[in-house]
DNA sequence: ATTATCTTTTAGGTATACCAAAATTAATAA
DNA sequence: TTATTAATTTTGGTATACCTAAAAGATAAT
């Protein structure tokens, strides 16, 4: 199996299982992979073999103390050039992820490492995701998502789950960049839309929307 | 074909083209790429189609404009990446090239162009290769190997073309770093072994190694 | 000009990473 | 529990990028 593909199947797999439960469903990979659910059966059984995961056919998938190690250190290239480009060489918010994904996979620690340490060893990225240390820890934090806040509370924007454009976009034009400080005034019952108050200006957020954003309790 | 395969090709033909005639040989390209001469008949065939080269059977190989200009990007993407890794992450000079073999892929002109402003859009990479401009113009200069040098003339080390770490550690060793100023005390006929001053010191060149070395005319 | 040598090409074959469609298995609803 | 629906896997097949060994073509040497 080519190392990129494995790159990405084991990158794939452990951002799924970190928001949902342990064990993986095969369409959701397929879907994240954009490849058909019949190729992930294929490569899940590979991936078996090679000892990344624990694949049970018909069950699920999770990853090996192997697989999560790889995985980590790419999520830890990724992040690592993700905040490079924003910080270092100027790219927007908006920009980096595209870029970030081919360059997770040039392999040279040297180099993630002397980035990191330009950079001063960031424990988070520009989208507010927490970076694996060399050593692949994480930073562990009391953050949850905006849909999951209690009204009249304070917040810190720490993040986002959604690294599309437009979203992207959106959180710019309301200026909710990364470390904004959030009130939640107050959550509609019918829909659950979260109107809050950033910068003295109130702002209504979907409730599709706060499903995607990460905030920490202040 | 594979973008990354395409692009493979493309800067190796470039590559033997540049020094030798404008027709390039096959089994040159298949030792270059590291695959067999069955396999280079093949690939330039699908160049061929793709109007990437213009390919004669039993004759040889030359880019098309197109090629060319693909070519000249990679080389622009892979000398660009050298510099920086040098002169902004403080690598060796002999480390840069395989880590640049694999970043030259990432295709993303902004990035390219960014970091080239970064470094002062330089005209020659740590080992003295021209850098083509964003158009893929080449700074022409009156370069030539050292094996081409005259006796009792000054020359200014300008580049290599060899990039094995041994030749490179070989060059250290002597401290013939880029820019060094060469005094080419004698030839010996028999062998071409050529002998130069270089920061007051004697040093003995090997005709092969004076094959991979550039100089200026000063 | 003919042989010997070296290079290139063709022929036939492998492994990877995909796919669509059919068959199976699991989950859900009646 | 049985039927319906949804997810997963199997089957059979494609394209790419390689390979080795044999055949064909070009080059050089006698």
């Amino acid at each position: 199996m080519r190392q990129e593909t494995v790159e990405n199947y084991l990158k794939t797999i452990y951002n799924l299982s970190s928001n949902n439960s342990a064990v993986v469903v095969n369409q959701q990979l397929a879907n994240k992979l954009s490849i058909s659910p019949a190729s992930v059966t294929e490569g899940l059984r590979k991936l078996h073999e090679l000892k990344y995961v624990v694949y049970e056919k018909s069950y699920g998938t999770r990853l090996t103390t192997a697989g999560a190690k790889l995985a980590l250190s790419i999520v830890r290239r990724h992040r690592i050039w993700e905040t490079y480009l924003a910080k270092e060489l100027g790219f927007g918010w908006d920009e980096v992820h595209e870029i970030a994904e081919e360059l997770e996979h040039i392999k040279n620690d040297k180099l993630i490492n002397k980035l990191s340490t330009i950079l001063g060893n960031p424990m988070f990225d520009p989208h507010g995701d927490p970076i694996p240390d060399a050593k692949g820890k994480i930073k562990k934090s009391n953050f949850i998502k905006l849909s999951e806040a209690k009204t009249k509370s304070n917040y810190k924007l720490m993040g986002v789950t959604d690294h599309s454009v437009a979203f992207l976009k959106f959180l710019e034009k309301h200026q909710l960049i990364i470390g904004a400080n959030i009130e939640v005034k107050g959550i509609e019952e019918f829909d659950n839309t979260i109107v809050l108050i950033c910068n003295k200006k109130e702002v209504t957020i979907s409730s599709k929307a706060a499903e995607c954003m990460i905030v920490e309790t202040v």
